[in-house]
DNA sequence: CGTTTTTGACCCGCGC
DNA sequence: GCGCGGGTCAAAAACG
């Protein structure tokens, strides 16, 4: 399961913003469905469940002299971010990547910072950066330096997570550059099936939505560097960077500067209205996997979120059909093991809890509910016997999950 | 038509 | 002071 997971990573055909679409609208539509591809696995992130371990296939899959790390560790080890209670600062080589899983069975890379040289400090990363709040671990988990981000991010480790605010992009200029926080998140680059791959990369969504405003080819590196900014309010400062890595091409780099000022875009929000990453000329793939979707003006996000949150209304319902002692009763697991499930997500959210209180609900509420019951997320609710039971039973032997999540 | 992406030009910090 | 390199702007193109 892990195993397909990471291809679909490789392949750029998993997306959180996906699942969490699907979630939301698996009443309401059964799109999903039919546009079910079974080479592409209508969006799909997470792993279903299963314990909380280190990939191993993940960690051989890249070569990695840190598998016996990521073995031991994976042993000994509910959460990477144990790295640091654990004591294995300096038992990555520097520069070294390795891949784990975070309590709530989501993935984060763990970097070896200092590259090139001795006395590393271990970061545990989300793949899918979230706003948090500092680490409680000495720093702040996000903020790393990477072997991959090369000369010109040399030194430019987060100053402390100070957030800088840029009334006037031209009037403040470069001058905040140097003193800019940044945070710089690895992950495995998606494949771009796009017929003009000078033209940028396939970025993976982070539930935030961007828009992209420039690129610009890096010296000393093949690959350009796009620029995006923050679409989902006008006066947003945040902006990112994405670059794919020049030492591990597999991989992106993204760096983000300055923080959001608003809260985060309901899920609907994230998805609505993506024009261009439906392209019928660009990939499928980079349908599946491009960055999340723009926003129009201000005024018509506000109307389309109250609108939205009449949807979200609905979907509270769903998710609350899917509550622990529920879906225990219909996944005939033990009170036991949900509790269990229970403590990892909040054990999860207690290191990521956003720093606007509420605004990440919907996420985790999404993460839970996919860890618990995956498949059900990625189809719509079905009639018995019809196409798209057929289909989503399809997709269950077709990949193995292990029978017993779908409903 | 509204929005995003593309892309050349421009601006500015920094090193020499 | 100059040139390089990185970051941003903005007009045009692309897209649904």
């Amino acid at each position: 399961m892990c195993d397909y997971f990471w291809q679909r990573m490789e392949s750029g055909r998993g997306d959180l913003t996906d699942v969490v679409r699907s979630g939301s609208r698996r009443a309401a539509s059964s799109s999903s469905a039919a546009e079910f591809d079974p080479a592409v696995p209508a969006g799909w992130l997470l792993p279903p469940p299963e314990p909380a371990v280190f990939p191993p296939a993940a960690a051989a899959a890249a070569g990695s002299p840190s598998g016996n790390l990521v073995e031991s560790l994976s042993r000994r080890l509910r959460d990477p971010l144990e790295l640091y209670d654990a004591g294995a600062e300096g038992m990555l080589p520097p520069g070294e990547e390795m891949v784990v899983k975070s309590p709530c069975n989501d993935l984060l890379r763990v970097l070896q910072i200092s590259p090139g040289g001795g006395g590393g400090k271990l970061q545990a990363l989300p793949l899918s950066p979230m706003p948090r709040r500092p680490c409680p671990l000495g720093g702040q988990p996000s903020s790393s330096m990477t072997a991959a981000s090369g000369s010109s991010m040399a030194g430019s480790v987060d100053h402390g997570g100070g957030v800088q605010q840029i009334s006037s992009p031209r009037a403040m200029g470069i001058k905040r550059r140097k003193s800019q926080a940044k945070k710089v998140v690895c992950i495995p680059a998606p494949i771009a099936a796009s017929s003009r791959p000078s033209t940028g990369e396939v970025v993976p969504s982070d539930l935030w939505a961007w828009r992209k405003y420039g690129q610009k080819p890096i010296k000393g590196s093949p690959y350009p560097r796009g620029y995006y900014r923050c679409s989902s309010s006008k006066g947003c400062s945040a902006r990112k960077q994405v670059e794919r890595s020049r030492t591990d091409p597999n991989m992106l780099v993204i760096t983000y500067t300055s923080e959001h000022n608003h809260p985060w875009p309901t899920q609907r929000n994230a998805l609505a209205g993506s024009t261009r990453s439906h392209s019928s000329k660009n990939a499928a793939a980079a349908a599946a996997f491009t960055t999340a979707s723009p926003l129009p003006k201000e005024e018509s996000v506000q109307a389309k979120r109250n609108l939205v949150k009449e949807e979200d209304d609905v979907d509270e319902e769903l998710l609350a059909a899917s509550k622990p002692e529920e879906k225990a009763a219909v996944n005939q697991s033990t009170p036991a093991a949900e509790d269990d499930e229970l403590d990892r997500i909040l054990q999860y959210q207690s290191y990521y809890k956003p720093m606007i209180p509420g605004q990440a609900d919907d996420f985790f509420a999404g993460l839970a509910e996919l860890e618990a019951d995956p498949v059900s997320l990625i189809f719509s609710k079905n009639k018995p016997g019809g196409e798209e039971e057929e289909q989503e039973k399809a997709f269950v032997d077709m990949f193995d999950w292990g029978g017993g999540n779908t409903n």
